[in-house]
RNA sequence: GGGCGACUAGCUCAGUUGGUUCAGAGCACUUGGUUUACACCCAAGGGGUCAGGGGUUCGAAUCCCUUGUCGCCCACCA
């Protein structure tokens, strides 16, 4: 097969991903070997794939496809989440361009048309995945509404139900008005914004005084159900058993005391409105105040708000705000910064709204999960995200699992009367009749007189059971799927839904199996542009992955994202990341290009072929084991980088600039063949990274069956490590470096062969030496035991380096050169002496540390003596 | 308001329990170069008071205190 001189990685990468699908590498079945498992974070269904996919997916692959190589039977398993109010908000909005409401038509109708678009937009992801060179299991893609998995949901909520520990409750919720439905705690976020804080006059009752209140919000005045000021509060005290008239519904309330009113704040009067506040909820229970809801479902005013009856909130806030100014009771209005909730997923402003929910009782549950956190039988990466997640574990309040919405798991609960526990929970409605039947003693209950709960569960409800239930370890806890693959390993995924999805999967996994749900957590960054900017759809900032992959190719763009990706850091991307990492890939092609260039002949090996083969081994070695370490920890922006700069700089700079052989000469078959191991073993340790490229290598080798393919070849072994030769090499390449400096400073081309002569103060061994000839482009290495005449001159620990020129030497160059590296070594040996001069120094450091001080002195004084006879022979 | 984390070269980051010439890597930068694998390259360089101040120690990028700047998470102050 000719070899061609570009890499195409277009065509290359398509071909590999089905050569791989075709032979079935990806797909895995329990057997003897040990299990490594990941389940993927689902994307939403119908989301297409962005650069936070890329980054967490390339992780992921990076991951499966090393224990792959380690021997592990590895199995990643792919899937989607429903994603029940962003998929539903897409749908209804579908349906809204196309004229329909979603009041207007049935649950079933809703259901058809969200079936539809799931269909029709469903996995497209999932198929981007596959273009980065996702090694999943696609046999065993899941869905979160697939029948067995929405049976697992079910049941869980029938069985949490049955432990007591989901109920019903009444109580204050984040109601979203444009989705129309409530939100958990987690999904409102706090923004900053400015609004407006209104100064109020409220007229007290048969009074010409007046009680001014400070508000953000007028249009909750009709809701107004008392004023509370702070019982020490003495400017308020002639007011006690006074009440007031709130403006423009004229309605009289009481002025109440409470010591939650803060008297440094705004006017230290507080108006209550137990409808539309947490805390005035909790002031109005503690004094038996009516609650009155002013708001609709969709935030516009209901009848309570009077004229205002059917405007938004919003508009009506600046409405009433005009009337107050008209009534002159707005003494006046001043600009002020706070915190606003909204919803996660539709952006719109949260409305505390009391009304009747269900809720999982977290404390109990959440004891394991934070114990197996906090002792690392879990652990995170980085470790410092276990700070946020005991705080929030340690602070767990019940969680709102019921959605009003219809594109989910519909709560399995029957009502048969109007009271708020009026209910049973079954599978089916015919068990719900029985159980209904026993529980209120009636035995002339129908199925007509059943109604099921109307309510979604929260989408987060069905994923956190995603690792046990994609096993089918849910209905069928026994299986041999389960038992094998579970726990699972390792768990990529973003910080921000640590809350949402990482804790829910460690309390349910130790609720359902007694068992962590995968020993490691990997929490990645978020994908930045270089002004530091999140990448994100409105913005308009973020490159189009598959445009990236075009243009990089794969394995150029997973190199790009790795590169400046540690864990839980931030990743400011940058397309010439991408770029970097494709010239990697260029860089690796063109090397096997010039390895399989060579002519082979059964002649004899030279000396500096074995030394740099032995050196490379002993080289890769120590990386080896660093790698290992780096992955060990889960630094895996770091084992890319060792890998890449072992590749590229001592295997390619260095290894195979001493292996070549001169132009249009042959090479040894020995040496061949260990150069031949040694890339082979170089393409496993960077295929995790770069699979396409080392794949499309590794088949260009030689012939290989489908057994033999890369991907499932074996990771290198690791051996011991002989350091003597990595020094002695280290000291080797210092001296071609010199070398290569002279020639530059005097321009003297490669081309031209010189002369070396070489003064041994060290004693170092003469292995190199050949390497040294070879990649300084010596004519002739000699040794003396004297100083040469004439000759420009370098040193390397106390060695002293003779090159012979041509012509004169600037002889005051030469010497100010000497004489500055005198200075430096003379200073350094006061300050090498001045330690080993201190008493406490000597008698409390380590021995090995003042060992080695003293070899740094002789060593030292070594370089000064060679120093010192240059310059007198010189001048 | 509470908590957490950072601050090391122009950029992104390593630096394990204080101690090998420990101040590093990659990119960027400067200079030179067709050494026929690769200019998506090769070689040689420049560059940091380790955020500021104080302390502990024989010894501090590393431990303690403090100031500053930035970031993140949590929280019901109108």
């Amino acid at each position: 097969m000719s070899i061609p001189s570009k890499y195409n990685a277009i065509s290359v990468e398509s071909k590999w991903y089905d050569y791989w699908m075709k032979h079935n590498y990806f797909h895995s079945t329990p057997d003897k070997r040990e299990p490594y498992t990941i389940v993927i974070p689902p994307p939403n269904v119908t989301g297409v794939l962005h650069m936070g996919h890329m980054l967490n997916n390339t992780l992921q692959d990076v991951l499966i496809r090393r224990a792959r190589l380690k021997g592990y039977n590895a199995c990643w398993i792919p899937g989607t989440d429903h994603a029940s109010i962003a998929t539903e908000a897409k749908v209804v909005e579908k349906l809204k361009s196309e004229g329909i409401n979603k009041n207007d038509i049935s649950r079933e109708d809703f259901l058809e048309h969200a079936w539809e678009w799931t269909h029709k937009h469903g996995g497209i992801i999932l198929e981007q995945l596959k273009k980065l060179g996702s090694s999943c299991d696609w046999e065993r893609t899941k869905f979160t509404m697939d029948k067995d998995l929405s049976e697992s949901v079910i049941d869980v909520f029938i069985d949490l139900h049955k432990k007591g520990l989901i109920y019903r409750g009444y109580r204050m919720v984040n109601w979203d008005p444009q989705a129309k439905t409530t939100l958990s705690d987690e999904e409102v976020l706090h923004v900053e914004r400015t609004d407006k804080l209104y100064y109020v006059n409220y007229k007290i009752e048969a009074s010409d005084e007046v009680i001014t209140v400070a508000t953000t919000r007028p249009e909750t005045i009709l809701g107004d159900t008392a004023i509370c000021v702070n019982p020490n509060d003495e400017r308020f005290l002639h007011l006690k058993n006074k009440k007031v008239i709130v403006p423009i519904c004229n309605r009289v309330v009481p002025i109440i005391q409470d010591d939650y009113v803060d008297m440094e704040f705004g006017t230290g009067c507080l108006k209550i409105t137990p409808a539309h506040d947490i805390n005035d909820k909790d002031i109005g229970e503690r004094h038996n105040l009516e609650v009155i809801d002013v708001l609709n479902d969709d935030g516009t005013l209901n009848r309570f708000g009077m004229h205002y009856e059917g405007v938004d909130r919003e508009l009506a806030r600046k409405e009433i705000a005009k009337e107050l100014k008209a009534l002159r009771v707005l003494v006046k209005t001043e600009n002020y910064v706070h915190k606003v909730g909204t919803s996660e997923r539709t952006k719109a402003v949260i409305e505390p709204k009391i009304s009747v929910q269900w809720f999982l009782k977290m404390k109990d549950l959440a004891k394991p999960a934070l114990e197996n956190v906090l002792n690392d039988n879990i652990q995170f990466h980085p470790s410092k995200f276990k700070n946020s997640y005991r705080n929030w574990m340690e602070n767990v309040r019940d969680w709102n699992i019921s959605r009003q919405l219809y594109w989910g798991h519909q709560i399995p609960a029957y009502f048969y009367g109007e009271g708020i526990h009026d209910f049973v929970v079954a599978k089916t409605i015919e068990e719900a009749l029985v159980l209904a039947k026993e529980k209120t003693g009636n035995s002339t209950l129908n199925i007509k007189d059943l109604r099921q709960e109307s309510d979604v569960v929260d989408t987060w409800f069905s994923s956190w059971l995603w690792p046990m239930s994609v096993f089918d370890g849910i209905r069928n806890p026994e299986n041999d799927e389960i038992k094998y693959y579970y726990p699972t390993n390792d768990l990529v995924t973003a910080p921000e839904i640590m809350f949402f999805w990482v804790a829910r999967m460690i309390i349910s996994g130790y609720e359902y199996r007694g068992e962590l749900p995968f020993k490691n957590v990997y929490y990645t960054g978020i994908v930045r542009d270089k002004q530091g900017r999140k990448m994100s759809k409105s913005l308009g900032n973020s490159p189009d992955p598959i445009e990236l992959m075009e243009k990089y190719g794969a394995d150029g763009v997973r190199v790009g994202m790795l590169m400046c990706s540690p864990a839980g850091n931030d990743l400011p991307f940058d397309e010439s990341l991408c770029q970097q990492g494709k010239a990697f890939a260029n860089k690796v092609w063109n090397a096997f290009r010039l390895i399989d260039s060579w002519e082979i002949k059964d002649t004899e090996q030279p000396t500096y072929a074995n030394v740099a083969l032995n050196w490379y081994e002993n080289k890769f070695q120590q990386s080896l084991a660093l790698i290992e370490d780096h992955f060990n920890k889960y630094r895996l922006s770091d084992a890319l980088m060792e890998t890449y700069r072992l590749i590229w700089n001592d295997f390619c700079s260095w290894f195979l600039e001493m292996v070549k052989p001169a132009y249009q000469q042959p090479i040894d078959k020995t040496t061949y063949h260990a150069i031949i191991q040694i890339l082979e073993n170089n393409l496993k340790i960077l295929h995790p990274f770069m699979p396409f490229l080392t794949e499309e290598i590794w088949q260009h080798i030689a012939e290989r069956t489908p057994d033999e393919a890369l991907i499932i070849s074996t990771w290198p072994k690791i051996s011991p490590i002989n350091t003597a030769i990595i020094k002695e090499f280290d000291f080797a390449s210092e001296v071609i470096s010199g070398i290569r400096t002279i020639r530059k400073q005097k321009n003297i081309a490669f081309k031209e062969a010189i002369k070396l002569s070489v003064l041994n103060n060290e004693n170092s061994s003469k292995v190199f030496d050949g390497i040294i000839t070879k990649l300084g482009h010596i004519s002739n290495l000699t040794y003396t035991d004297k100083k040469s005449e004439g000759t420009l001159s370098f040193r390397v620990k106390s060695n002293e380096y003779f090159i012979p020129i041509e012509g004169t030497i600037d002889i005051d160059e030469e010497i100010a050169k000497l004489n500055a590296e005198l200075n430096y070594c003379e200073g350094f040996l006061v300050s090498v002496r001045k330690k080993l001069a201190n008493d406490r120094f000597v008698n409390n450091a380590p021995e090995s540390v003042v060992q080695s001080e003293k070899k740094k002195e002789a060593d030292t004084l070594a370089k000064i003596e060679t120093l010192k006879a240059s310059l007198s022979n010189i001048t």
